[in-house]
DNA sequence: GTCTATATCGGGATAGAC
DNA sequence: GTCTATCCCGATATAGAC
């Protein structure tokens, strides 16, 4: 099993401990250290601590991606051009990204928890290269969340998706993260239990009524009408 | 204006800069000049860096803390004992915390965005910190929120509770964060709008049906029953 | 491709004059 | 309380033998 080649070795042990740590705070040393492989590797192989950092990212970023992508095809396609449900919308991507964490390996989890935190990591060079690899998966989940709401405001629907992210945030950090709430050690359910909670919490959020401010006046007011 | 003292001068621009870069990224050199202080100064002041940092939370937090414990004070009194119902909860804590974001200087709400980071930094030092302060507000909230949903599984509330704190930090985090879903340059909107928007979004993730699994068997099957 | 050894830099911290 | 100068360490990166 730790038969790999090292640079494999290296993206390994560099998830698991960006994510324990942090970018700034995991240095070259314990990579390559945990990875078994000399200090030089990092340089020769990725050719530097940010070259390993976009390594890592593309690694799996692309196939998460296409996961989106996909998801978001296959239920277009079976709408027919028709708008999606708004609830198919946040299937195709929080659902994936849900199950993606849960289908993973140990290297997968720690990607996906080490992205949650990225989306507001301040580092400018991080969040450059994210903004150009997401670009794709945002502007088509962002169409599709427009047509499947048309009656509400596209600011308000932004901002939903925004809170809907920091919630998927959170919910991918796990029962770690959840135990500052107190010391009964909340186990990390299993994917099927997360996946349920999330998605009904997501649900309840997208279908609350507007803000008064923000919702049109229709027939029935103070609905958005929504999954 | 900047004739404050040094150590408030020090804590103003270490929030700025922690806030743009991190913690670790962050250095008293940078600190240091942004404050036009003397790099020993931090030192002489605080004992170090992590002692800056601590300094820091502490400036803020306790004022915090007794804004969300007042605010929940406020509403169990004026319920008498009787539990409180779960919209009260919400309010008493999102609500005071984006009403107290929008009431602060700017050097709070760098100090607000940065809190929304730290629940998931991972710095063992800085998460210590943070379970220690929190405790009693997360014990009092707990009760409060169990109190107030008797019918949902503890387990399931601390679920939901986790996900909004999630979707409070990035809703903190506001329209920065936000920009990186489109280049269409949307505004950080009035802290009145941000307020509604934030509450009814809560609300409804709050209000959504249990998952099967979690759902207790009722007259109404599969309603949580919540605000 | 992999190692040892080392160069170079920038970090936090401190001593001691003022 | 504030400054200058400096220490010490550990970071990334590289040169060059194997």
């Amino acid at each position: 099993m730790s038969e790999l080649d090292t640079p494999e070795r290296i993206l390994d042990a560099a998830e698991r401990l960006f994510m324990a740590h942090g970018f700034e705070a995991t240095t070259l040393r314990m990579i390559t250290t945990e990875a078994k492989a000399n200090l030089a590797a990092v340089n020769y192989h990725f050719g530097g601590k940010e070259g390993l950092i976009e390594a890592l990212f593309r690694r799996r970023l692309g196939w998460l991606n296409a996961q989106w992508l996909a998801a978001l095809d296959k239920v277009e396609a079976e709408a027919g051009g028709q708008p999606l449900r708004p609830h198919q919308v946040l299937e195709a991507f929080f659902g994936t990204t849900i199950r993606t964490v849960a289908q993973c390996d140990e290297g997968g989890r720690h990607f996906m928890r080490l992205l949650g935190r990225t989306y507001t990591e301040p580092s400018a060079f991080i969040r450059r290269f994210m903004a150009r690899e997401y670009a794709e998966v945002v502007r088509r989940y962002k169409a599709a969340l427009f047509r499947a709401l048309p009656d509400a405001p596209k600011e308000e629907v932004l901002w939903r998706f925004h809170f809907m992210l920091g919630a998927m945030s959170y919910a991918i950090s796990g029962a770690d993260a959840l135990n500052v709430l107190g010391e009964d050690g909340l186990h990390d359910a299993d994917p099927e239990a997360l996946h349920a909670r999330f998605m009904s919490f997501l649900f309840g959020g997208l279908r609350a009524p507007l803000p008064e401010f923000a919702a049109k006046p229709t027939k029935k007011p103070r609905r958005t009408q929504a999954a």
